[in-house]
DNA sequence: TGGAAATCTCAAAACGTTTTGAAGCAAGGC
DNA sequence: GCCTTGCTTCAAAACGTTTTGAGATTTCCA
């Protein structure tokens, strides 16, 4: 049933009905009523195709889900699709997902979106610290919001987690407990998010005075946080507490640390980020940081939609706290005084 | 640049210049070259809107993510993205994804995208037992393909892993390794896979004459894994080893079998089905079953192909087998001439 | 040399909307 | 009775493609 079909039934101007459920004051009450009636009947609903061709907007957003071997299943960019869908549906706006590794062939995948005018604008996460998509978005001037941050000097927008406060604190968290030798394992630091999050925990232990020589990097799943682990305890002082940016390490390096034989939350602390479902599930359950995934998701939707409506990006930047959510793989530093107190 | 600039460009009318690029051939070869090269030169891409409009087809798939609290995030679906998108990428298909919880509202979600002929045909997962989604998609005549099963009789297309079969072999190693009671931790069986897993563990009790009293079901997350193994183990004979359909089951059922005082992978042996990224690093390392979930994307991609070109839906189905990982979380039942033995 | 066939090109229609500019008509003011 | 105003409706153009059917030119053969 097309537009024309129902004005023929309706013996109106195309135009006429066309107005008329667009609800223009121009057309009679009676009219309008009668229009509405009868497409309400004869079920019709107008073709988007048709639509968003005479409009030129394609009242679609894009996202590529970064499939590279090894974090294709990264269960962050779930609850991110989770929490834009609804937020996007509200809006009647679609959601285009696109796959693509994130090397050179992500590009191509930023290209096809952007050049066959399938989508109003993008969204982008897990960025690099010099990203060339973000620099490609801005020279194509395509509408964009960033989860996360990067060096880009030229304004656009974005969301983030404040992860380099959640580490600080987290650090301090685990200096109040006693320990001196608090490790850092985390993602490369081409990742933007992890030099914040190492930032975070550097300052602390600058602050306290503390060495800051047991970090280690890279791509943040649970093979290399076994891997990290293994490596922190292999040191001749080997540290008594880490601080895992991702809780895909922190999950490895629990196994490492059952598997040299001490007791995670007792002989060795570890404090996660991410609150994976699994987080809970750990043996010992995983004190880590919860991300308000849902809440940057309804700011991200909201900036692009102000994008496209030709807002200007500079203010267009917001920073959420994470949450510590307390768990058992942490505590007193062994040896310490509050060791073995109550936690 | 529009087609019609193009043209203009190159002294030509509109038509040849399309046909050019289309490649047909009443166009002359001298012609071809030259649209061909001014094309490539002034980066001519064609509005896909335009195209999608004229062509009458969305050249866009569907499929509707469950947002369900506690399961939005389930790392199979991000897999099946993950699997879908290069597949359909290569057919120079798009992707659109809508979220909806799985329930009454999920089926506006569906007829959103029908209706408004945004999408040429939809994937759907997770099937229930008795699916309306199924029902609707059939009463529309809009092509789609499962991944799962389901009850409806009308011919469809679908693709599924053979949880019956590794449930059974599963159960039958178990069975192997000395156990006599062994449980089974499931989903709802409302959810078709939940109904094959236990069909398979089922078939092996009973072919051994076992009891197949052990067996609870609840939406399958690390949190009931958890409460339902500690009910079974609550039992006056508990089972010696435990069967869980999804690897969030597992993780629970691990972690209570380790706060009972039990060894798991000793006193009680697990084995899970998913083979989640954590499944390696769990303690112990859970011994598993893994989907090919490529292989079915790339199969469910090809049948949704097939139907909008008018394909009878009856002959395109597919079950694959799903492969035993074996890791250390199952072994010999305790008490039993093999225990100790080599594994 | 005339006609048919083959080759190449194009104007116009179509896809289903929204928007623009104008027209028809009644009411009201002079 | 003429002009303005306000209300309602509509024909036509536009969005950027693809397809259809026909026209123009060349080639080939009788």
């Amino acid at each position: 049933m097309t537009l024309t079909q129902l004005a023929q039934r309706l013996d109106l101007s195309v135009t006429t009905v066309s107005r008329a459920l667009a609800g223009y004051s121009d057309v009679a009450e009676a009219t309008r009523q009668r229009v509405r009636a009868e497409a309400a009947r004869v079920g019709y609903r107008p073709n988007l195709l048709a639509r968003r061709l005479q409009s030129g907007r394609a009242n679609t957003f894009g996202i590529v889900l970064p499939t590279a071997p090894g974090q294709f299943d990264d269960p962050f960019f779930m609850r991110l699709l989770g929490a834009l869908g609804p937020a996007l549906a509200e809006k009647e706006m679609d959601l285009l997902v696109s796959c693509a590794a994130p090397w050179g062939p992500e590009m191509r995948s930023y290209r096809n979106l952007v050049e066959g005018r399938r989508i109003d604008g993008m969204f982008l996460a897990r960025t690099a610290r010099d990203d060339p998509r973000v620099a490609y978005l801005l020279d194509e001037r395509i509408p964009f919001v960033i989860h996360g941050r990067c060096n880009e000097t030229r304004p656009h927008a974005y969301v983030d987690t404040d992860g380099q406060t959640a580490c600080r604190q987290a650090t301090e968290r685990l200096i109040g407990f006693g320990h001196r030798r608090i490790g850092l394992i985390n993602a490369p630091e081409s990742y933007n998010f992890a030099c914040h999050r190492q930032a975070g925990w550097r300052e602390a232990m600058i602050a306290a005075g503390l060495a800051t020589d047991a970090t280690r990097g890279a791509e943040p799943n649970e093979e290399n946080g076994f891997r990290l682990m293994r490596s922190l305890l292999g040191k001749a002082e080997p540290p008594t507490a880490v601080l895992c940016t991702t809780d895909r390490l922190a999950v490895g390096a629990l196994l490492a640390i059952n598997q040299a034989g001490f007791k995670p939350g007792v002989d060795v602390s570890v404090i996660g980020y991410d609150n994976l479902p699994v987080a809970e599930y750990t043996d010992p359950p995983l004190t880590t940081f919860e991300q308000p995934i849902d809440q940057a998701a309804r700011h991200m939707v909201a900036m692009l939609l102000d994008l496209i409506d030709g807002a200007d990006p500079a203010p267009l930047k917001a920073v959420l706290p994470a949450r510590l959510i307390v768990r058992q793989s942490d505590g007193p530093a062994p040896n310490h005084p509050n060791a073995g107190g109550l936690r």
